[in-house]
Formats: C-alpha cells, sequence, structure tokens
DNA sequence: ACCGGATGCTAATACGGATTAGCAACCCCG
DNA sequence: CGGGGTTGCTAATCCGTATTAGCATCCGGT
C-alpha cells in the first residue's frame, strides 16, 4: 500500500523558502517562533515567511516532525479483548467515552490499534510492523493484558498508562478501588442480618476481578471469621452461556443463601429472571448485590444494589496522567503514576434483611 | 512536547545492520523481501540478518516509513459533529463500530482526529498543525461537512471517503437511500388511506436530510399532485428543546393530520408521550411514521413504523472502498466511487388506516 | 589470458523538518 | 583603520527507512 500522492509538488517547507526568497532553515525557525540568541529573525522576513505560509496552506508533515525527534500530539489506544465483536463494546463505550473527551481538550489525536493480531485469545501490541512508535504515548484498556508486554514497554522506556491497577513493577496507571466497594456491600448486607452468601464470580485474573473477590471474601472473614468466608459459594460463571447460568442458579438455590453476590449486572439481570422464574421473589425471598453497573444508565430500569464504577472518570484520569507523563516541564511525581479512584456504592433496592433475620 | 526516548540506542536497521555484519540497505532488502533481479541475497547472508531481527524484536518506525514514501495501514476518522458531548454519541456508535471491525478485518489502525478545533459550530479538519498526512486516508462523518474542505482535498489529491451522500464534485461516498425510502413508507401511508400528512422536521441543509425530505415530499406529490404536498406541515424541530417540541405537538394537533411523519426516534418517542398525554391513541387515532431508527437496537420496545438505515454496513462500506482505492493493485472504476445502499423499512405497528378511511 | 555476464553486496541519496555551527556584513569603539 | 561584537541568515547534518546506481568478485567460455 503506497501512497498514491501523484499531486504535482506538495508543499515544503524548501517550497515555502522558494516562494519566500529565504533558506528552508529560515521558514523552519519562523515556524516555532525560536527567537534564541543565536538566531534572531527581523520582523520584516517574519512577516513574509507567515505571508506565504498563509497563503498556501502549509501543513506540515507530522511523519519528519516525529522523525526529527519531536512530539506529535497522539495518543496511543490499545484494548486487549477484541473490541468489535460488540459483546464488549458496551463495556469499551465509557472509557473510550473519557478517553475522546479528555484528548479533545488537550489537543490530541488518537490512534487506535485496531491492526493488533489475536494470538492465543488475546491481541498482542507488540507484533511486528506495530505503529506503536507513531504515538507518543499509549493507553491500555482490558481486563487482562499480557504482563511480559507490559514488562518490555517500561524496559523500553515508553510511556503509557494502564487503565485499571497492574501488578506488574514500574507500570503507570490508574485504577477504580474495588476492593474497599465491594468490602462495604458485603458489610451492608452483613449488618441487615445476612450470613450465608452465594458469589457468582468471573473466573479470571484480572486484577480488578481479584480485587472484587477479595473484597467480598476479606470483608466475610474480617466479619466472621474464616467460617463465614466457607459460607461463600464460588460459582463459575464466566458468559452468556445459558445452560452454564442455569446450573449456577440450580447451585444458589440449593444452597439456602439469603444473599447474593453477582459480578456483572447483565449476569445479575438473567439471574434475577431465573430467580422470579421459579418463585424466588428478589429482594424478599433473595437479596442480591452487584458488583458493577449497567453498561447504559438507561436501558431497564436498573434498582440493583451495587457498585457503581466511574469508569469514564477513570479513563479520563489515565488520558490526564500520560499527558502530564508526556510533559516534559512536569515531573510527576512518582507516587502519582499509580493512582486509585474510589468505587461509589448505588443503594437500589435489591437488598433488604433477610426473612429469617433475628 | 517531546519523546523522552531517552532509552540508550533505539533498535534501528542500522544496528542490526551492525550485527549482522552487513549494511543498512541490506538490512532493509531482506525485511522487504526485495528479490529483483538487481538485488539478490543469499540465502546465507537472509538467514544470518533474520536471526538477528528475531533476536532483537526489531519493529520498523512507522513515521521514517512513511516519510520515505510508504503507505503505513492508518485510516483517519474524522466527524465534524463534535463527538463527545455524548448526545451525538448514539448517532457515532455504529458507524465507528462498522469502521473498527473493518480496519481490524483489514489490519488496519485507525487515527481519531480528536484535536480538530471548533470554529463557528463546527469542527475544522484542515487546521494547522492537523495529522491528517500521516493516515493512508481519512473517513469523513458527519450529517454536515465544510464543502470547502472537500474540495480541497479532493484537489489535494488526498485519498478519502465521505460517510453519507455529498454535493461535492469528485468526493467518493458510500450513501443510504433515504429518499427511496421514505417513499415507500409514505406511499404505504397513503395507500392506507391517509391524505392529510404533518412532518416534523430537522432544519438542516445535511445532504442525508435533504434526501429524506425529498422522498416523503417528492411521494405526496407523485400520489395526489402539488396539492398533496401542501398538505403537508413543515416544523423545525432540531433538538431536545422541549418548549420547541410542544409547540410543535400543539401545531400537529391543530392540524388536524391522520399521520405524523417524524425524523428521529428519539423526536418521535417524546412526540408519542406528548400523544398519549393529550389523550390521542397512537396509532388508533394518530399513525406515526419514523424516518430513522432507535440508537439501540434493544432500549424500550421499538415498534414505530420506520426506516432501519444500515449505518454499520455503511460505515463498513465506507471502509473497504476507501481501502480498495489505496489498493495500488485495484484501479476501482469511477462509478463505484459513488455507492448506495438501500434503506429497509421496519414494519412496526404505529401505521394503520385513518379512523375516516373511506 | 581475457572478456562478458552474473552474483553479492554497499554507498549514496531522497523523504521533510529541526537544529546547530558558522559565515558575511555591519556597527561601535579605540 | 582594525578588532570585537552583534545581526541576519544559511549550509550542513540528523532522524530511520527505501531505493537505485554501481563497485568488486567470481565464473564460464574462447
Amino acid at each position: 500500500m503506497t501512497t498514491s500522492q501523484t499531486s504535482p509538488r506538495r508543499i515544503t517547507q524548501r517550497r515555502i523558502a522558494e516562494l519566500a526568497g529565504v533558506s528552508q532553515a529560515t521558514v523552519s525557525l519562523v515556524l516555532n517562533e525560536k527567537a534564541d540568541a543565536t538566531s534572531r529573525i527581523p520582523e520584516e522576513t517574519r512577516d513574509r515567511v507567515l505571508q506565504v505560509l498563509k497563503e498556501t496552506g502549509y501543513v506540515a508533515d507530522p511523519a519528519a516532525r516525529r522523525l526529527a525527534g519531536l512530539g506529535n500530539k497522539i495518543f496511543g489506544v490499545f484494548t486487549y479483548e477484541p473490541a468489535f465483536p460488540t459483546a464488549s463494546q458496551d463495556f469499551y463505550a465509557p472509557l473510550l467515552s473519557g478517553i475522546e473527551g479528555t484528548a479533545e481538550e488537550l489537543g490530541c489525536d488518537l490512534l487506535l490499534f485496531t491492526s493488533a493480531p489475536v494470538v492465543d485469545g488475546t491481541r498482542r501490541l507488540l507484533h511486528e510492523n506495530n505503529r506503536l512508535r507513531l504515538a507518543d504515548g499509549c493507553l491500555l484498556l482490558g481486563v487482562e493484558m499480557d504482563p511480559d508486554e507490559l514488562a518490555r514497554l517500561v524496559a523500553d522506556g515508553f510511556p503509557f498508562v494502564a487503565v485499571g491497577r497492574r501488578d506488574v513493577d514500574g507500570v503507570p496507571y490508574v485504577a477504580i478501588d474495588y476492593t474497599t466497594g465491594a468490602s462495604e456491600l458485603v458489610g451492608t448486607a452483613w449488618e441487615l442480618g445476612h450470613r450465608r452468601y452465594a458469589y457468582v464470580h468471573v473466573d479470571s485474573t484480572g486484577e480488578s476481578v481479584v480485587d472484587r473477590r477479595d473484597g467480598v471474601i476479606g470483608e466475610l472473614e474480617r466479619r466472621g471469621g474464616p467460617a463465614a468466608a466457607s459460607g461463600l459459594l464460588a460459582i463459575p460463571a464466566d458468559g452468556p452461556d445459558g445452560a452454564t447460568l442455569q446450573a449456577a442458579w440450580q447451585q444458589v438455590r440449593a444452597s439456602g443463601c439469603t444473599v447474593l453476590v453477582v459480578e456483572t449486572h447483565e449476569t445479575a439481570r438473567r439471574l434475577r429472571a431465573m430467580a422470579e422464574a421459579s418463585g424466588v421473589a428478589v429482594p424478599d425471598a433473595l437479596s442480591m448485590i452487584v458488583l458493577g453497573d449497567a453498561a447504559r444508565p438507561n436501558g431497564d430500569a436498573n434498582d440493583f444494589t451495587r457498585l457503581s464504577p466511574p469508569r469514564t472518570a477513570l479513563a479520563s484520569a489515565a488520558t490526564t496522567l500520560l499527558a502530564r507523563m508526556l510533559d516534559p516541564h512536569d515531573d510527576v511525581p512518582e507516587v502519582e503514576l499509580r493512582q486509585t479512584l474510589a468505587c461509589p456504592v448505588m443503594a437500589g433496592a435489591t437488598l433488604v434483611a433477610p426473612e429469617d433475620a433475628a
């Protein structure tokens, strides 16, 4: 794929120089407002050059600028999960929204690495001929990221920020404090009298998933000792497989739990439907707690008692952090390279005291 | 903003050349598999170079490749309306989805021109220091586009495709045949006996808007002569301004029309609510026709009789066309530079024969 | 032994812009 | 009138890659 730039003569600094009767270097100096002691350009010359620049509508070639060692205000965006079998679309939408909004404010363009090939079920950023270096820095999204790739980026000194906590040395990130949020929710349930919990969770080693699990289990152990956490029923349920979810629901029902903890809104919605279909009223017979929010605020009324992770703000903060890392005038202190945002709890209507409460 | 690439020594072809004991040119030749008569590289040398390439994990600098005149498989994406006050988000989501999916298949990256400044209410692609030239070609989205900018792009010979019909010479586009779709809908209504129409339309000169209007008015004139079209009540209603829409509804009601033609799903939803609130049953007392689809397939049940523009397919086709234009082996015939997709009609449940039908 | 042609590679240059060293002209001062 | 400083600019080089011209070397043929 070659550029079919057959246009007779692209406008370059050299061309501008010819028209203005100066050298290419002078044009560059005028463009970059270099008024060092070494290179002073008198008003007259400067105006003449500016005049020609205006007439021709000159625009610098970003590739050349980049090659010459300048930044070009482009942030790369990479998503580890393939973003467009529409399934994950709802997941990424608020993140991309936050990134785009902030990039617009910063006057940056975004380079989406849609070309990354899928290997072993996850996409590879560092494939041959990746266009990473075209960007000044990069934002990484995804539930799970390849630690080797992260380490390589760190080693190469390539500026990037992960959206979500990452357990790899030297990786800058902005995260959501799921642990505390999950703890709060479980703690509230405990205080209402709930003692028997079922927990339908996503089977993933992604840091955010682990954080939520830690929050749930940690809080139960704190409240009731190790025994309480054993009242916990862990059921992997990682997708929209109807049969799997039905089986999970049967287990939940058989467990005699009074409250059901679920990872995602979508799964919660379906489990609630199964519960109602089985004649189990929510929340009267069974309370429900959801550790995530609905993808869309509107949609079907979302009255789950739940966490509401600030995902747009998360992505926005990551973008801002990356911009700061790239700003040579801003020496970002080490501690700010790892940020954590609080995860608010939404009261909802699916958590009430258990029927058999003391 | 400079690149803080202080990494000791980036891996370049020159470095590879040193390690393999050959010249930089040889490395380039091996990389690009040039086996011309002029430059033959024996197996042995080639293997040695490939070995070093593999060991070092060399990746070509895309900026340098670009500067040297190669394409780099990057498609620019530009939206004329600011995409992220979330309002237009629903509008762009299916389009971006189509673009992303196709780009992924093609192995292309996407450069989102989020940095474009807003001037006079619309964004400018060709601002100073735009990064357009970094892309091989560009996709343009938006209800209204600046004809001057389009003409400039054509004149410069920059490869691009507009998503939606454009009335500017030499502009390649992929469009949706709104005119025929709107005609069909209005024709169906006519055959059911409707003679008095109200038409609440967006006040815009965007080609797609004009096409829909032409379809509605054209069909009425064909069916009932110029007189029929005078039975048409045009009411500008360009936004979510509640008062304006209320006024529009009052006019609609006073007009004694039997069928209401509306541009967008969102407006239709609100007008239906106003109708029901006024005791006017839809569709029994008032039929409704909508010239667009809901942003999200799910959401509130969408049973409007309506057009369902294939927007994802539209964007996908535009992306494919751009790829073909950039392929030097593919000499796209002139006629294929302007494509039109059919716009299917969804039967829905809001169009019935008028109460006073003969 | 010498010539023509292939083989295997490299030197040189282009791409467009940023930057630095430094040239030429002028001015001021002694 | 000559030396040192300033002013106004330019030539040259670099960034990393692609591409072309062409230099050695060897081989086969006569």
